[in-house]
DNA sequence: TTGCTGGCCGGC
DNA sequence: AAACGCCGGCCAGCAA
């Protein structure tokens, strides 16, 4: 079919390419065999919205590769826009009344106007290919082994997924890992942003230059007609070609060809943990949303009582009134202990409630109102929404963290409220989440990761020591900090023993530390300073890692060439210009930020390698088991009920297992998980 | 109506 | 809360 419509995509540095719709077999055939004689090819699909892209319609599929642009439409439901929709100010006669003292009857009102838009027309709906059948002769292609390549090409091969038996293998690429293992500090990495700046440069600055040169369509193909689609799909797919094969070889160049294999490699696995979801236990999420009703209304007739009035409790500014206002105008008179950074408003927050929580009755009802309401907000309803066929589906982000953690969205499942001491036993989200049946769930999660890896990183002697013979430096925290038997220490001291650890190691002050603990300021102080007595190397280690990062960045040019620092295990960049501020508490900020990246960043690449061999090492000896969640230093697997205690040993094995350049991650220091195994969350943790 | 920011809070 | 870091979601307030 000729296209007369479609001008050629361009690029200075690449041959014009003539995209070529088709709309028949013959063409499809030819379109397959051309691109099975290349390695890699983009593909980039435009569909339905749906609320997860397992149920989206696929309309249009759009493949480029050397010389070649192919625009398959398969669904589109318009034929070439005649008129465009227009909006108009038009008469409504409906509004017209006879005058109310003309005897006669004749006389009449005018009509009032009425803006009325007009929706598009469109020509005839040209023939098409039937869904099945392109995606029948596509299926060679598809399923070659040759690169996948797309922008978020996750949601592509879902979408084509479910018109198969079984997902595309890949291998796959994908523009937005290459732009973050590139450049992890972008805000955003959304195709257009990115083409319009790479191609129009500096121009790219003002929104009316990038809608013009790349309208986004995407949102919008059902209302658009045939050609205008299709030539906002040749871009999309021309751009994302030409702009992979301009930036791929950057990756090789600056060393980070291998933090990208490992992405891509990941991507495979984190598909298949997101098309698996995690069963849900609908009866328990039911339960848990009735005993919070229930609670959060006794504590807001508390509060609309000690206020004498009765208002919504999310309005802060309110609150801010009856928490800090005089006693004479009904407020409880506390005192700010703070303001907020950007409005300086009094702060009203957790701590601050907490601050006040056993002298004010106010504060102690408010505080679990927020923390119940927050529970059935944030998680009970959004959970029960996001439930598709009983189970529900994360998306998993690579390129969301500078120091290359993952992140989880649209349910975020790396935040469901752990299990708190004395807390009802009625709310307890975690049990939600459950073994579908026959089956049981196996989490496993490494010990005090992090530590570990600054014990590795900064060589530290007296951390090693502890690690080699078994120490629980959380606890022994906790131990000490709470003046406790580290006996008697449980989940939530252990847990506050993490927080001082953490926030001491990445450079918090006494204050946080008192404040996490609730001991005095001088107990804190004397806390880091013994900590830092105790492990000696790492001071140094910080200093001399802090200096290496500044040495890379350029001063005269500390915005194209700022300093960074290079996550060990990943090689990937942080960038932190900061580094270079005058501003002390600038510069301080940035050189807390350029060590935790170091940690932090070493501690993900470890999961990371653990998540892939686990995906390939269940696959290959347990394939009824499947991984469904990781949350940075943990992972939930779903195996029959009969082999849960293998697959318990496998997940320990690989994630202990992990090597770089062939040798143990942490050197010296032990990699330790521990599995559990249990019907939900709650139980198997 | 939609989109953005600030404040806040859930997790690791 | 204050010299821990890394995230995503909800809500109010405001601008467009
Ligand atoms: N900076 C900072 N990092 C944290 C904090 N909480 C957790 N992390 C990081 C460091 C931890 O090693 C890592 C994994 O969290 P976990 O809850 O699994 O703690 P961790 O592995 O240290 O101890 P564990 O033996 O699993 O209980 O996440 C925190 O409050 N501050
Ligand atoms: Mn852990
Ligand atoms: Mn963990």
């Amino acid at each position: 079919m000729s296209v007369p419509l479609l001008e050629e995509v361009s690029h200075p540095a690449f041959p014009r390419v003539a995209p070529h719709l088709v709309t028949t077999e013959q063409e499809l055939r030819e379109v397959v065999s051309y691109f099975m004689a290349h390695p890699a090819f983009v593909l980039d699909v435009e569909t339905t919205i749906a609320p997860t892209p397992a149920l989206n319609e696929v309309l249009w599929i759009g493949l480029a590769t050397y010389g070649k642009v192919a625009l398959i439409p398969i669904g589109h439901p318009h034929g070439p826009k005649i008129t465009p929709e227009f909006t108009a100010k038009e008469p409504d006669y409906s509004t017209v009344r006879p005058y109310a003292n003309d005897k006669t009857g004749t006389r009449m009102t005018k009509p009032r106007l009425v803006s009325v838009t007009h929706p598009a027309t469109f020509g005839p709906v040209p023939r098409q290919l039937r869904p099945d059948i392109a995606f029948e002769i596509l299926q060679p292609l598809f399923f070659s082994g040759k690169t996948i390549i797309g922008h978020n090409v996750k949601f592509d091969i879902m979408s084509i997924g479910k018109y198969y038996p079984e997902m595309p293998p890949g291998p796959f690429e994908d523009t937005i890992l290459l732009t973050h293992v590139l450049d992890e500090s972008r805000p955003d990495y959304a195709l257009k942003p990115l083409i319009t700046q790479w191609i129009l440069g500096a121009k790219a600055r003002r929104k009316e230059a990038r809608d013009e040169f790349y309208p986004n369509l995407g949102k919008h193909v059902v209302e658009e007609g045939l050609y205008d689609i299709a030539r906002y799909l040749a871009k999309d797919v021309f751009y994302t070609w030409t702009y992979w094969c301009n930036n791929r070889p950057r990756l090789a160049a600056e060393e980070l060809e291998e933090a990208y294999y490992l992405e891509c490699a990941l991507l495979t696995v984190l598909l298949a943990m997101e098309n698996t979801g995690v069963y849900t236990d609908m009866a328990v999420i039911e339960a848990i949303g009735r005993q919070l009703d229930a609670d959060i209304r006794m504590l807001q007739l508390e509060i609309w009582k000690i206020c004498g009035e009765q208002f919504e409790l999310t309005l802060k500014s309110k609150l801010r009134h009856y928490f800090f206002g005089p006693k004479s105008e009904g407020g409880q008179g506390l005192k700010p202990l703070t303001y907020t950074e950007k409005t300086n408003e009094p702060q009203l927050n957790k701590a601050v409630m907490e601050h006040y929580a056993d002298s004010n009755p106010l504060a102690k009802a408010l505080l679990e109102w927020t923390a119940k309401h927050k529970l059935k907000s944030a998680f009970v309803v959004s959970l029960t929404e996001a439930r598709v066929n009983g189970r529900i589906h994360t998306s998993f982000n690579q390129h969301r963290a500078e120091t290359g953690r993952l992140s989880s969205s649209g349910p975020n499942l790396q935040q469901v409220p752990r299990p708190k001491k004395g807390a009802d036993k009625g709310t307890q989200l975690r049990e939600v989440f459950a073994a579908a049946p026959g089956h049981k769930l196996i989490v496993a999660d490494y010990d005090q990761i992090e530590l570990r890896c600054i014990a590795y990183l900064a060589n530290d002697p007296e951390m090693i020591r502890l690690f080699a013979s078994g120490m629980d430096i959380h606890a022994e925290a906790a131990s000490s900090m709470l003046g406790l038997p580290i006996e008697v220490v449980g989940d939530a001291e252990r847990n506050v023993g993490k927080q001082v650890n953490f926030s001491v190691g990445y450079g918090a002050s006494e204050y946080r530390v008192a404040a996490i603990t609730g001991r005095s300021v001088e107990e804190a102080r004397l806390f880091i300073e013994r900590y830092f007595q105790r492990f000696s190397a790492v001071p140094g280690w910080k200093e001399r890692e802090l200096l290496t990062a500044l040495r890379r960045g350029n001063p005269r040019n500390p915005i194209g060439e700022p300093p960074y620092v290079v996550i060990p295990g990943s090689g990937r960049r942080r960038r932190i210009k900061e580094l270079m501020s005058d501003d002390f508490k600038v510069r301080a900020s940035g050189q807390r930020q350029a060590i935790n990246a170091l940690v932090q960043g070493f501690a993900a690449n470890i999961m990371k390698k653990a998540l892939i061999d686990l995906h390939y090492g269940l696959k290959q000896y347990a394939p009824d088991a499947h991984l469904e969640l990781t949350v940075h230093d943990e992972v939930m697997v779903e195996a029959p009920t009969f082999q849960a205690e293998q697959v318990g040993a496998m997940v320990t094995h690989y994630m202990q297992g992990v090597t770089i350049n062939g040798r143990p991650a942490l050197g010296p220091v032990p990699l330790i998980a521990s599995a559990g195994i249990g019907d939900n969350w709650l139980e198997a943790k």
